[in-house]
DNA sequence: TTGAGTATACTTGTCAGACAATTTGAATGT
DNA sequence: ACATTCAAATTGTCTGACAAGTATACTCAA
């Protein structure tokens, strides 16, 4: 039997080194991303570098215009309320039809425990926890293309909380409690009230986020 | 004051007459898109070609692996479901929120007008109103993430569409009706009873396609 | 005749180098 | 101080090329 072999091309590693870049915080808006420097640094030509730079524009991370240099996406309050109000959308219905269902995820169920487990070693261990809470919500949707959309959401939300360092925002047995609230309407059916404990989670998340980032 | 005007890189313009092609059907999944073949046609050099293909690849209406040609993406019975259940999720939220507000879209009304409308001139006018109506609706949600995600998912829609011809699939009275139902609940601030009928609205256009399309 | 292996053509991945077009900021002159 | 011009930096696009992989046709042996 043959084992599945992963073979990258040298645009898909150059844009996933980058995208972990950004995502970590390593490359703010601060600096230009110019495809010189990106072909260098990693060492190769720059048609290269400018596919994996298109690549990332594509996922809303960079943002540029004609003959100006990339620049990683900066996220004020506007577009912080844009994500966090797409992500209600979402994940409000998922919550729906889950609890006409009486599906719990089991995802979400293990990630919301870690949430408890992590928030003795530090605020930003918080962060995963809290994100696989919410896609494991989507992911038991069973929908490829939801789930596509949003991912590409929570790429923006990760980009947001690193840009604030996601310190002293969140409160790990407050989210944990809510989240536990959720899961517990799903189970009892109560789409009505998922959806609503859902919405004021993410509005005082939004509101938390966009006040951090409204210098 | 200065004119907005709008100049298009050469990608640019060869994606979107790229597109224009997938999407009357002028280019089918029968044909492979190589790119030499787009470079020739265009009067463009490869890279540029290429460029303009990988950017159809990420909007999901070509589908390729490595070292091997593109193709116009093939949108069996499982993709259409997928993707009206998609549809379904963004829509009825959206509605129950419109319907919350009662606020009913006009870009909605008078699309749904032009259905009764284009009855008589034959059924493939019909599909554009009946995007245009979905479209309105989604759009009224203000959200500029959700737009986007909506748009994506038309043009697979829309694809499917072609690829049936969509003659005869679609009754424009009927049509029309559900729509006017919909409207109505939203008017009346009936958020459950508008995304029930959505959810049959786009139920039964969903089987139709699927079945049209599982051959 | 059939099957396996090889050889060949086609296509994509990547690179190097170059020039045009545009933006941007600084130097210049009034 | 302001407007203009110039130069540097950056991107858009092209040509040409080679490597690498895929798919098809072909040859030769059983």
């Amino acid at each position: 039997m043959t084992r599945p072999i992963a073979t990258k091309t040298v645009v898909d590693a150059v844009t996933d080194d980058l995208r972990g870049r950004i995502l970590t915080g390593s490359l703010t808006s601060a600096e230009a991303v110019t495809e010189l420097e990106i072909a260098t640094t990693y060492g190769v030509a720059r048609p290269t570098a400018k596919a994996a730079i298109e690549k990332l524009v594509g996922e809303n991370l960079l943002v540029r215009g004609t003959h100006k240099s990339a620049r990683v996406a900066r996220l004020g309050p506007d577009s912080v309320r844009d994500i966090y109000l797409a992500r209600a959308y979402l994940e409000s219905e998922i919550l729906r039809r889950l609890a006409t269902s009486r599906a719990v995820p089991e995802d979400a169920v293990r990630a919301n425990a870690d949430i408890l487990a992590a928030a003795s070693s530090g605020d930003l261990a918080l962060v995963e926890p809290d994100l696989r809470f919410h896609t494991g919500l989507v992911e038991a949707a069973g929908n490829e293309r939801i789930a596509r959309m949003y991912s590409s959401l929570m790429s923006e939300v990760r980009l947001c909380m690193t840009r604030v360092q996601s310190l002293h925002l969140l409160n790990s047995e407050s989210i944990h409690a809510e989240h536990s609230l959720i899961l517990d309407a799903v189970a009892a059916g109560d789409a009505e009230g998922a959806a609503r404990i859902l919405d004021r989670h993410l509005a005082t998340a939004r509101e938390r986020l966009a006040e951090a980032l409204g210098e």
